[in-house]
DNA sequence: GATGAATGAGAGTTCATTCAT
DNA sequence: TATGAATGAACTCTCATTCAT
């Protein structure tokens, strides 16, 4: 309830904090790592609410209350996973852009990126996307500006784009993560790669499908 | 958790069932009306993990433990609220639609009536955009068909459409719905109406951004 | 930590309030006075801090969660506890008093219900003179309120004495009721009764010790 | 909860044991003291029950695991600090009586100084007024033993002065001392001095109050 | 002398659910 | 139809304590 989620947790690439107790820098916190993963899976699977400080310290291989040595409160550890989850599609949507330089096919490579990122069996992804209008004010305002963030790539995309000035870009960009970020709740690995679903939302977006 | 979900509960025109003790045929059930509206409105503002039975009573006006004489559990209770809600947004869709003879004008007309519902005040409308992943899978199986059915009348609205034959319809639907369901996310009632935003999706979807 | 003591729970012999779901007026409410008692026997054993919400419950025949059918909180308990406790030894201060006309005689009338209702083995006194210096702020000035409230007795029977002017009536209450309720750390019921203890120790207040 | 307190500790002037690992003779004990002093501070403020291992750790500059080198257990600590504050306040008692050769006047000096260290900020004599009836019966005896050594000087005062044989000089004391240690609950620093406070109890009870 | 990391028990509390009345 | 009262399991979190390093 009250700020029991370390602020300092941003998506930026410095150094991460909110622990507990901070461990010694470079040594082996792969611990805290074995507890962040199971998280991530438990929090994909059943979502915060479903999601038991027991069940997470268990996959992690050690107790509940041992848990609370390397986190705060539940929601530091979600915050932590939810950073994590978003710096992992952060970067492979980054370098997938890098290679392009026309403004529409460095759009499309975003999006394919993004789109794969949050379709693969990656339990992080599914964290990223979750529906967070319920966890408590404070950690959503965390997550809220954590993704906020995130996004900043594409409104920078989008901005790159020679498009008619009647264009709403915001609405734009809206339509077209909406359209992405929906493909979690129909995806099958058996019909269309991920990559294809995004290319072609992209041009159906930019070409339209009338006529 | 087990199957406590009465199965004859669909979104069919016929009599939902899901009765723990089937009220005298068409004596008030005024009670089991009030119930599901107590619920809808806890279930849109807490999600399903936590809305409590107990909040649930309260704001009907009864104690916990009788909603038990009108539902067999949660999980029925939350499959009336989402029949229920897709009764409602199903037939404001359709009404919407009639008005109009043009392909494209009726595909705008529905979409606009799909997020005037879901971004109203409609509590009812919130459920059936809710993330049901994580309900138990009896309950998910049911109220995905409850979906489908529902979607239905988008799928026939878009066969209708004069599309170049290279337009795959299917992933037309599915970017378009998620479009607009995204919206929920970050809809602010100052801003652009429902209404608006869903006619501006439409239009991008079928004229293209470009050039 | 929030206020979830009902605060009104009074001292005043009107009817206490304090119940999670207030049972139909009359009726065998029973259960929640097992839950006080087992309640006081604890709190007076281990006190607040140690004295554990399930140990109660087993005292009481119930489980731990029970509780919470009749009690908002351990706090709320607490209260209503304490305030069983206050009413109990008010009263029995008061049918003392009553009987004598003289000030000083009344006084010590008062003074001896008083001691004899903490050093008995009941275990609401205990929990009345407890050091409350600890629980949480709210739950503090709650009962600090109710105890204020029973000691205003005393205030008006040291009013009522012919005392010369120099004489500070604050502390000569406060220091008697020291006198008296410090009897508890040090009483052994094979020594002098309590009433004999309570009356010598206003006789030398009155008379005093020296020459 | 077991006998985990080294016996030796006592407020005899001795060298006081009670130390997991003896360190060497004359070296900086300043940790153990540090944590002593930490120690006293938590208890003073939160009670036994409520004070934390980790919270006088961190007060102490060290992790809550460190403070075992010095202590064998939180009783044991308990009673250290214990026993430090009750030489400490034995001092300063001791002290202030020596000034004074007139018995009543040496009693005045001896109960001011009593008052002055319980009401003041020192956090050791804070620990002696504590209410110690649900410590480990171990400990709770111990502890006691220590309390009737320091209250011995004040047994002697009252034996030198010269008081009629119808006295009780035993309930004589456990008036007194009832009367200051009870200010504890009431006194407020804006008000009349515990110096002020403890002579007027003294007088009150020497020369009486009636008439 | 102290740390990092964990243990295991137990804390207060909430929950869906049951059932006699 | 609804209530009063309880169940039992689960929840997040805190604690004193241990021990290899």
């Amino acid at each position: 309830m009250d700020r029991k989620v370390s602020p300092a947790a941003t998506a930026s690439p410095a150094k991460t904090a909110s622990t507990a107790n901070p461990p010694s820098p470079q040594r082996a916190d792969n611990r805290r790592a074995q507890v962040i993963a199971a998280a991530a899976r438990q929090l994909r699977e059943n979502g915060y609410a479903s999601t038991s400080m027991r069940k997470i310290a268990s996959e992690a291989g050690i107790l509940a209350g041992s848990i609370y040595y390397h986190f705060l409160s539940k929601e530091d550890l979600m915050s932590a996973v939810h950073d994590e989850g978003l710096k992992k599609i952060s970067t492979s949507v980054r370098r997938a852009m890098e290679k392009e330089s026309d403004p529409w096919l460095r759009l499309e490579a975003a999006c394919a990126a993004h789109t794969g990122a949050i379709l693969e069996a990656d339990d992080f992804a599914g964290v990223v996307l979750a529906d967070i209008s319920r966890v408590s004010p404070d950690l959503q305002k965390l997550l809220n500006e954590q993704r906020n963030g995130y996004e900043e790539v594409f409104r920078v995309l989008i901005d790159e784009l020679d498009l008619p000035p009647s264009v709403d870009r915001s609405l734009f960009r809206l339509s077209l993560l909406g359209s992405l970020n929906h493909a979690s709740r129909w995806y099958k690995p058996d019909g269309r790669s991920p990559a294809e679903i995004a290319k072609t939302f992209v041009r159906m977006l930019r070409s339209g499908v009338g006529q």
